[in-house]
DNA sequence: GTCTATAATCAGATAGAC
DNA sequence: GTCTATCTGATTATAGAC
């Protein structure tokens, strides 16, 4: 509730908004690293420059603070879905949905999701702003994925749901660090090289 | 060293090793199911049913109560691949394999790597055993890829070491939980399916 | 080697002053 | 809201009896 004397009260609520932002890409990056079991929230405390305490005044518990950042980068999903034209082929869509996640990794801005049991998994599954999101990104790429096999750019055998997790798991696939330890390749060629082994798969065609 | 007045000290040797076979396929389970942070050697020494004490007198660490887990996986994995025939196709082969570390994944017996950084991570690269397990299986699936690229029955656009790493990661492919989960699909059917998205990717053929 | 009991440490969370 | 200092509980690891 702001009074009607100005812009007063928002810039107060712009510099909380920003301060939360800030502690959301440490953790967001953290979580990329390092995954959440091994993140510490000491270690959030210092990157962000700021006490633990003060973290605990904008964020209830370490769990929050992961979802959080969850909830931010499935919002940048959704967003960069948003943009992309209808018009599109279906497939020409789904690849380029895959290349952005692959590009998001590379670039240490993925968190790592909790496909084990973790109490992460639990608190996410509970939190409606990143499960209305999940539902509408997999709506939006459900719907690309029945168009392409109805139209056989994409494998009409495989049920959608398969090719819908299996978009997901390119998002974290550790075939990319693999290869950017190796450091033989550049990050666009291992983009390529992945997106390749996704659609055209690994024998020869 | 033992002595040659009969098979007593095998005996206890036998026991020994049953023992810490036991122990070992609990940490295999719960290094499956958690992964290495969540896991706790308390709950290791509860499954296996001996105190906590008696643990760190087989293993001196976590870390090497884990790494063991891993060595005994890598070690079945060259088995797996010492039986399988030379003279068959190569790219038989590498199918048999992902399809063989799949089935392993779906009854839940195959350690989640830990591909962050992990203090696991340190210690098996330091570890003998596993580094020449890994050596040795990457050698023969290399020697495998390469055949069958020569062949022209795997991409040979493809870099191997990017065809190697993609068979790794198929091990440790979440798609496999996620499709579990919906419980739509028996286990053979899920296999199949990722097996099929694996080499003949999405795209129609 | 196995146990009970305990040390030592670390991490998540909170109290209370400012 | 931010800080310092502290609490609380969980977890790795060990001591010492049997």
């Amino acid at each position: 509730m702001r009074s009607n004397t100005g812009p007063k009260v928002s810039f107060k609520e712009q510099m909380l908004q920003a301060r939360e932002d800030a502690i959301i890409a440490v953790v967001n990056q953290l979580l990329a690293e390092k995954g959440f079991e091994a993140m510490t929230v000491d270690e959030v405390a210092a990157h962000v420059g700021i006490a633990k305490a003060s973290l605990y005044k904008h964020f209830p518990s370490k769990e929050d603070l992961a979802a959080a950042a969850m909830v931010r980068v499935m919002r940048r999903a959704q967003d960069f879905l948003r943009d992309l034209p209808d018009s599109a082929p279906p497939l020409d869509n789904l690849r380029a949905v895959v290349r952005w996640t692959m590009e998001l990794k590379l670039r240490g801005e993925m968190p790592s999701l909790p496909s084990q049991n973790s109490s992460l998994r639990t608190t996410l599954m509970h939190n409606k702003d990143y499960m209305d999101g999940l539902m509408d990104v997999s709506d939006r790429l459900g719907a690309w994925i029945e168009a392409a096999q109805a139209q056989r750019a994409l494998s009409p055998d495989l049920p959608a749901i398969a090719v819908l997790y299996t978009l997901f798991a390119r998002a974290c696939d550790p075939v990319l660090e693999f290869l950017k330890m190796g450091g033989l390749y550049e990050d666009a060629q291992i983009v390529e090289m992945v997106l390749s082994t996704c659609f055209d798969g690994l024998k020869a065609r």
